[in-house]
DNA sequence: ACCCACTTTCAGTCTTTAGTGAAAGCTATG
DNA sequence: CATAGCTTTCACTAAAGACTGAAAGTGGGT
């Protein structure tokens, strides 16, 4: 395969990709042209590659440093801004876990603590608080698992968990 | 709070979280409703009580069962199927690790193996090849990692991580 | 102080995905 | 083997979410 072809169709499946990893395709297809790219690109740039609109880009780029996956790059004697991704794949990683984190485990955390609130003596509302408890101490369990894969470092955290396993 | 209103705030919490973990809110109710319910459910019973169609109930349900998370139950001398939630939060745990596992990162799997035969000893090519080999890196242990949590029993599987993390 | 080169915003449009409901398909029962 | 009772399918509609592009905002340079 050449390189070009496979530049393509990295941002293109990495795109798709980003759909069932809950980003938008545009965030992801962007975050992959980076990634792939040797240099830092303006939006101009990725608006030209990608043929999307300029506040598609803007929108999306803005999310992708927001998630520390790219930052802006001053170029000396450029006005214009800007973007390299991340390619410290430990730290692209770690990123990801603290969004996802973040948007899918917290509020499920919070869910829960309210509701182990409810009333009621009958086997029902047992039942109830049941469900609930144990959802809980596996969610709580992610989250510390969770907590602790982004404090270390990826390397040590993955090398002594298959060991483990082993 | 009460037990009623508890049951409904986490239907619907368990909804709007599905969102966010790549399920569509309906199927997170029913699976929420089979859950909460002390009783066999019918698509009948799940239609009124979520207000939605029976065509939504009979596609939705077949995907809980698909991902089993809930399995039919015969009533005798009923002729309507009913349906029942797995409560044992452990399995329920691993189906959805597996089904996802399936759709988020075994297609990455597959491109990035496709991706590291690109050809060129340029600077760029190596460069390509570099973030594919990492990223194929980082998935092969999340994948091994998530194949072991899948096969052992979770609660070994969560104590035995927490206190390698101490 | 103004302009120019850029970035940001956002109302409106387009695209994608989920949900409806009626018709077709099954199957147990008399 | 006809029918009633239920399940499944699917063309269509509704809702949600993403993208556009033009206008407003920003700030460095002269």
């Amino acid at each position: 395969m050449q390189l070009q072809e496979g530049k393509e169709r990295f941002i293109e499946a990495w795109g798709t990709l980003g759909s069932s990893w809950g980003v938008t395709r545009t965030m992801a297809q962007i975050h992959a042209l980076l990634l792939v790219s040797t240099t830092p690109l303006s939006s101009d740039d990725v608006m030209e590659k990608l043929q999307i609109s300029r506040g598609n880009v803007n929108t999306n780029m803005r999310m992708l440093v927001d998630w520390t996956l790219a930052h802006k790059k001053l170029i000396p004697g450029e006005r214009k801004e800007f973007f390299v991704a991340e390619k410290d794949m430990s730290k692209v990683v770690k990123s990801i876990v603290i969004a996802r984190k973040k948007r899918e485990l917290e509020p499920m955390l919070r869910l829960l603590d309210d509701l182990t609130e409810v009333e009621g003596k009958d086997e029902e509302a047992e039942g109830f608080r049941h469900v609930v408890k144990d959802l809980k101490l596996y969610s709580d369990k992610a989250d510390s698992a969770l907590d602790a894969l982004i404090k270390v470092d990826s390397n040590w955290f993955f090398s002594t968990f298959l060991k483990m396993l082993k």
